[in-house]
DNA sequence: GGGCAAATACTG
DNA sequence: CAGTAT
DNA sequence: GCCC
């Protein structure tokens, strides 16, 4: 009894921290209740796009304040850059109706999620399904089935965090996104332990190629498929005889590299190394480190990069001196992108001779997209995923530049000016999940 | 059957 | 423009 | 592939 409700608990939970589509229970609860307090929201909104925030005083207040390396996290600036007395975040964070003690569970459960997500994560009762499943989600991806890999991906994390074990296809089928087909699937792996059609295909000539060929930087579906069809198998067949982008010699020369994780304290220093050279050109420059790194991984599979300035505007070399400086001390070794008038880099760095090379990406947004960026570029994908699917049900519309209101499909409204990620999840109604939390 | 996020940048 | 990547 |  109790296992079964904690269950439920959990599963709504998943559901709204992934923000599938038919987390119907949780997301529609508060969409319907984001309906009722429309006239709050309005208010909020309105506030919001009043002159209390604007890209200006947002620009003046952090770089006054503290426009300073952050690596491990800037929930310091983040938090110095809301006024107490302007958003009372406890006032407008988002309260299930509370005549309802289902949903207030739910309430209470998100919270036990947002504290623990460790350990949601680390008990995977199902890893002799979804290890097998992983298989299948790989093979379709390297294939270019991406909707196909969406789906064997959803089915996946509703396995794993599952609360119970699935012993029978009675069991599979209370989950969330396990149909049919994969019903199919988990009754062999529960009867023979394995899956044939896996067998089948990892001694298959074609889908072993495609997972090799795929994870050639540059190289996506069409490209793989034609290395394929021109009979190329190997690498070494790719180095020899393919024709290559430069983006793809480059992924290629570090294909073993560049699959090897980075370890957290690499992470660290290669952004040490960006921030001082970056700042020592342009003091007052703010520079953190997203993607997963931000989340709190150990290990991370590239690095992320955000810059910010107030003057970002009338800096529009910025980047471009900073990539040039940065390849000077042997740092940068190899560009994925072209290094003038760009504010999105991409490409190879090494930390010292001899350590692995690893891919980094640095961008520079202005000021006031500062905050969506952060968010974006923080992730995790799934999280994004979730909270801009929970803004479409708001009319609203999530990118990493900004959030802006949708008055219908094609029309959008200005947008609506967030200085922190605190209000986007405020202005969303959400409640705010740190980078830690939305590792999903 | 259509949606599954969304928007931008670069390459060739 | 298609393909790739973020 | 799943869901509506």
């Amino acid at each position: 009894m109790v296992l079964e409700y904690e269950v439920e608990e959990r599963e709504i939970v998943r559901r709204g921290s992934e923000g599938d589509t038919k987390e119907a229970f949780d997301f529609s609860s508060k969409v319907t209740f984001y309906k009722k307090n429309a006239k709050e929201t309005q208010s909020l909104l309105s506030q919001v796009s009043s002159s209390q925030i604007t890209p200006s005083q947002d620009c003046k207040e952090i770089v006054e304040s503290q426009c300073k390396y952050s690596l491990e996290s800037d929930s310091d600036s983040e938090n110095a850059s809301i006024s107490p007395g302007k958003y009372d975040i406890s006032s407008y964070s988002f309260q299930l109706d509370p005549g309802q003690s289902k949903k207030q569970n739910i309430k209470r459960t998100y919270f036990a999620c947002q504290k623990n997500p460790e350990q949601l994560k680390t008990s995977n009762l199902n890893e002799h399904i979804t290890s097998i499943l992983e298989v299948l989600e790989k093979n379709s991806h390297s294939q270019g089935e991406k909707w196909r890999a969406f789906a064997y991906g959803k089915a996946i994390r509703v396995l794993k965090n599952a609360k119970f074990k699935v012993n029978s296809v009675e069991d599979a089928k209370k989950l969330h996104g396990i149909g049919l087909k994969i019903q199919e699937k988990i009754q062999e792996i529960l009867e023979t332990g394995q899956l044939r059609r896996v067998q089948l295909e990892s001694s298959d000539e074609r889908t072993v190629t495609f997972n090799l060929f795929s994870q050639v930087f540059g190289a996506g579906p069409a490209t793989v498929t034609k290395w394929y069809s021109q009979g190329f198998r190997t690498l070494e067949d790719l180095k020899q005889k393919a024709k290559l982008t430069y983006q793809q010699e480059i992924g290629l020369a570090y294909y073993e590299e560049l699959q090897q994780k980075i370890p957290r304290e690499e992470v660290t220093q290669i952004g040490k190394i960006v921030s001082d050279t970056a700042i020592a050109i342009v003091p007052g420059l703010k520079v953190v480190v997203c993607g997963s790194y931000r989340r709190g991984r150990q290990e991370c599979g590239d690095v992320d990069i955000l810059m910010t300035h107030k003057k970002t505007n009338c800096l529009t070399d910025l980047l471009p001196r900073i990539i040039q400086e940065l390849e000077k001390v042997h740092f940068l070794t190899d560009h994925l992108t072209k290094i003038e008038n760009t504010d999105k880099y991409m490409g190879v760095c090494q930390r010292a001779p001899g350590m692995p090379h690893r891919r980094i990406d640095i961008k520079l947004f202005p000021r006031h997209e500062w905050a969506c960026a952060l968010l974006y570029f923080t992730g995790s994908g799934h999280f994004n995923r979730s909270i801009r699917l929970w803004a479409r049900k708001l009319s609203m519309s999530l990118s990493e530049h900004a959030l802006v209101r949708r008055y219908s499909e094609t029309e959008k409204g200005e947008p609506v000016p967030v200085k922190s990620e605190q209000e986007i999840f405020q202005v969303l109604g959400l409640k705010y999940q740190a980078p830690e939390q939305r590792d999903i």
